[in-house]
DNA sequence: CCGAATTAGTCTATGTTATGGACTAAATAT
DNA sequence: ATATTTAGTCCATAACATAGACTAATTCGG
């Protein structure tokens, strides 16, 4: 049940509306805003006194636009005061970003890392550093960072923040915020509903889709109506282990035929065939390489060699890579005509390593959907690929802290 | 975004919050609602004037629970006075349940009918007849049936109330609504959505839970946190289309080897071989027979005759009939382990004919979840059956209209 | 160039709703 | 019989939004 409305509730709830207005169509006067949400002008404008005040929201001057009649003032969420870290823990590497209220991405870090033989404790220590040194960069830019993510690659517990077991790390209930030990409060949160959320917030798409994280194991977050659909305990999107042959290859979760047998990162590669730098020759897990990048796809760590190398064997028409490549679209289109028939998304978007492979993806994927989908469905949902890459997953991350100041303005105003 | 609250949404929105818990609690003393809710004993004996004056809630005397101090008055939902209709239209028969808003049901008809060869318009009159005559029962019963909601077997427009498409009616774009004209607002559903809410409004279980309704074709309704998950576009839920083996036999949707072609009713029955009375031969489509019945599985109307000698053979342990359930079993097994990775449901529900075959089926499908999810998931959801069997898509319909009163009171409590 | 029209935003009085504490009512404990 | 305890009502007050008057700043038309 929903909690009892009082007149403070009543007062957190429209701050919350006017705030989301701004951010939805800013630049926007409050003349504008009082039409938009039905409250008077009167209190659009303490309310939005009271976002000024607290530095959520900031006047960019006076809009002319032709228009007859005094000017109005325009507002704008305010990027100046409040941030937010979207920190990652994966297998190859360490992430972090710095996101301000705007949703400017102030600081990219990212740190290649092989955490597969790491102990949690040394992978978090390290995470920390990153994020601290962070801070201290938005600190002196004038930002507040008033919480974070952690996007961690299995299965957690939403309200302890417990990583219950990370396959591909080898981790098993690893209590993630009181490693880090950070100076604001920290969340931890699946990365393939992260990426989901990055793709909402950050990419230029629908608000209705699901969203394929290919990676090691392949996962899947499904957003409706701007929501992330989490299931009854969380672990919804599990798409690696949806059925493409149910007498096909067994797979570590006890099943046969899974879709990760067929497209997760580990079954693609081996069916490519041999390639110049193979998964176990990955660089140095001691010495890790900072560096800091714009966009695209992610560093070479760890088996991501081997996709830059699959990447440039299809390039160059390989036929054993393309045949990989084939048959992982098929079976992610089998897959996802289930995921279809079962959560009806508006949009497919393929992101993770099926990024820099969605061209030799894309089409299969979508035939396949057309074909088994087609005679049913009126319109099968389009196949797209994610911009956002493997950034993805942070950006989604530090994006959650953004939504949560924005959808309680009033929380974060007393502070 | 959230509309803006003024007084009186506040208002609203408290009176829900007080019916809510009437309805989940009852009897409840004030003072205890005002423990619950937060809200001050004043105010929640204002609230609960209102609702008693709007004939929603009525007080039940005194209560002595031998603690010291004055006794409390406690109140419940009344059921006296506000009703809903929940009407269904099947392959093989019409349903009409009234509703009251304790959720007593205070009347069932239902009239088997062969819909198949049928035209939209005869149907839609027919029902009409038989949910006019039930609402003047319930006039006389001093009932006010305040709306109805429509069960179909396909998808609908939920904002017009059009089906699509049925396609085992063969009916396409019916505006359901306008065909009916009932004197109260009508709204349409799909018959599996309503199934799954009529299991968690009328059954006994929990709140998440994946309820599966097996007929000629295969629905599923997806209920987490006491809400139903209906997808972008409404059409979520179509398990028999999710696939079991990509290579199996040719489905009418267009691809090949979906659970309808394993578990569907029309499959599993060709599959259990010849039977006393074949399919064809379904009892007269002209002449419907009308009666009346508490509870227990459904009439015996078009292949609903071959299901009952199905499950005579079973009885009588026909190797044929129990290989047919046993491979159905696997096969719903396999695409609900697929269900699980993707959307967490909490417990299967197994109805419609699943629920008479559960004693064939049930093992199966839960021994094959647990060899395909065991190694993955701490916890394998249960496999239950479903008590409410065929009725449960009308009185979700009923339901439907009942919940829509007790989320907002405010809204019923001017007419 | 000036007044009319138009739109933005503020100010003031008012209405609605919930609160808090005093108060009455009705039971049990001693 | 009296004290204690709990239920529910009454009344003054506080919080918030509203309505409409008012001021401010622009464009339009002559």
């Amino acid at each position: 049940m929903t909690q009892a409305v009082r007149h403070d509730a009543m007062r957190a709830r429209n701050l919350a509306l006017v705030l989301g207005e701004v951010g939805a169509r800013e630049p926007v006067t409050r003349a504008a805003l009082s039409e938009i949400t039905g409250l008077t002008k009167t209190t659009v404008s303490k309310l939005v006194a009271d976002l000024i005040e607290a530095g959520l929201v900031v006047e960019t001057g006076a809009v002319r636009d032709g228009e007859r009649g005094r000017p109005g003032v325009a507002v704008r969420i305010s990027g100046e005061h409040v941030a937010a870290a979207g920190l990652e823990i994966n297998v190859d590497y360490l992430a972090v970003r710095v996101v301000d209220l705007s949703r400017s991405v102030r600081l990219r870090r990212t740190q290649a890392v092989d955490n597969r033989s790491a102990r949690p404790g040394d992978v978090a220590a390290r995470l920390r550093d990153m994020a601290l040194t962070a801070v201290d960069e938005a600190v002196e830019n004038g930002l507040r960072v008033v919480g974070g993510v952690v996007a961690v690659p299995g299965p957690v517990d939403l309200s302890t923040g417990t990583l219950h077991n990370a396959p591909n790390l080898g981790w098993r209930d690893v209590p993630v915020p009181s490693l880090l030990e950070l100076p604001f409060p920290v969340r931890v949160e699946n990365e393939a509903n992260l990426a989901a959320l990055g793709e909402l917030w950050f990419g230029p798409g629908p608000s209705d889709f699901l969203h394929v994280s290919g990676e090691i194991g392949v996962g899947a977050g499904l957003v409706v109506g701007g929501r992330l659909f989490r299931g009854t305990h969380g672990f919804a999107g599990e798409l690696g282990h949806v059925v493409v042959s149910p007498d096909g290859p067994a797979c570590r979760c006890g099943g046969n035929g899974c879709l990760e047998q067929y497209a997760g990162r580990d079954a693609l590669l081996s069916a490519a065939g041999p390639t110049g730098r193979p998964t176990a020759a990955a660089g140095p897990a001691g010495r890790p390489t900072e560096y800091t990048r714009a966009t695209g796809s992610h560093p070479t760590a760890g088996g991501m060699a081997s996709l830059a190398s699959l990447v440039s064997r299809l390039e160059a028409g390989d036929t054993g890579a393309l045949a990989a490549c084939e048959r992982a679209g098929w079976a992610l289109g089998v897959a996802l005509s289930s995921a279809i028939n079962l959560v009806d998304p508006g949009t497919i978007v393929l992101g993770g390593i099926y990024a820099p492979l969605f061209p030799w993806l894309g089409d299969v994927v979508a035939g396949t959907l057309a074909s088994r989908l087609g005679r049913m469905r009126a319109t099968v949902p389009p196949v797209v690929v994610s911009r956002l890459g493997s950034e993805a997953a942070a950006l989604g991350a530090a994006g959650q802290v953004i939504q949560r100041v924005i959808a309680d303005p009033a929380a974060s105003l007393q502070a």
